[in-house]
DNA sequence: ACAATAAAAACGAACGTTCGTTCAGGAGCT
DNA sequence: AGCTCCTGAACGAACGTTCGTTTTTATTGT
């Protein structure tokens, strides 16, 4: 039935091994062992597989960078509006960061522990996903104004990931009125219509 | 001249070392032996100022957490309407994380190695910072929308945070439409005025 | 001002542990 | 037989921490 074969059923499995030891304990106090318990099998096992702890670390962020599950999400919202796009997409993607809080960890580890030197091959694999993106976008109804596309994208990432982790993080230290209920709705109108209130008609 | 003690001086020298060694090559791959080769003493000499290396790091970011540093550039910025401040502040911002591109190390490693542990701690100090500065603002001249001070706070720096590290990290991976002079103006332009174009009187 | 004394700080070898990696050998399958 | 995969003991290096000892600094008494 399956086409995998017995060595690549353990690649994954060491692969899932690391993934969920860095979750849970981040990558420098992961060691071989834990990993080749969780996967199960020996400590040298793993050596068929991979030449080095390093190397599975490259193997899992290239195969699983957090990115590659949200931008998904982002271009199955159907909208037939800019607005509605946004509002869509906004609520979304904060939903969907918030059934894997665990994924950030992958995205911030590969920052700190290997100093983001793969993100350039990460984001090669994420510009193709997001050009067309930005041009369905850019097609739906509703005037913006002379930015473009990928900076409004750009813009639109930044605000609700940093949405997202400000409330994960800063979450209980947070003053009440910087964290309510309304406060996505309060980010999507910045977004779309921003903090200031363009005078009607003088007054 | 100095009333600083012998044991402050060397206590401050390892936290500069610490400091400076995490900046270079991360919290893990730093060692006691470093740390004390770096703040020029013994190794075990350490230990009569820090019961171990994680208490080292408690007390660097309780002292010297990023935030500290961008909050009283925020502060300083002067503006008779909100607009100028916006563009200002925003312009001053980057331009400070510019300027020590290194310390945000400290606060991602913070994150990942323990896992936001002194989140609380340190947030406690920059909210009495903080809650003057919206209310400073709030008394700028322009209209705003009815968005809690706060809350605008919270989106202004979580936009103008993931301009600067989105232009670290990315920075040479990002085709050109995505970075270029006028990015941070239009960051500007969306948090001031949003994406959209009201329509003036139908057409 | 100076010597006596206690406290603080520095030293560096040693300890026990854990780490990533290697390797000679054994299974299981075709 | 030959190949892929696995085993687990062993290796050497590095780690954070401890400890007995020495040196430096600060405080006191005179």
């Amino acid at each position: 039935m399956v086409e995998e074969s017995k060595g690549e059923r353990t690649r994954q499995a060491i692969l899932d091994a690391m993934y969920s030891l860095i979750i849970e304990q981040g990558y420098a106090a992961t060691s071989m062992r834990q990993i080749a318990q969780r996967a199960g099998l020996a400590l040298g096992g793993i050596y068929n597989h991979f030449p080095s702890k390093d190397d599975i670390f490259s193997n899992l962020i290239l195969d699983r960078h957090p990115f590659f599950e949200i931008l998904p999400v982002l271009n199955s919202v159907e909208a037939d509006s800019i607005e509605t796009y946004v509002r869509t997409a906004a609520q979304l993607m904060v939903e969907e960061m918030g059934q894997h809080p665990d994924f950030i960890n992958l995205l911030l580890t590969e920052i700190v522990e290997f100093k983001g030197q793969h993100i350039p091959q990460v984001f090669n694999k994420i510009v193709p996903m997001v050009l067309p993106l930005g041009q369905r976008i850019a097609n739906l109804s509703g005037t913006t104004r002379n930015i473009p596309p990928l900076v409004m994208m750009r813009a639109f990432m930044g605000m609700f990931f940093s949405y997202y982790i400000t409330g994960v993080l800063l979450g209980p230290s947070m003053p009440p009125a910087m964290q309510t209920e309304q406060t996505l709705d309060h980010f999507v109108e910045i977004f779309l219509h921003g903090i200031l209130v363009e005078k009607e008609n003088g007054l």
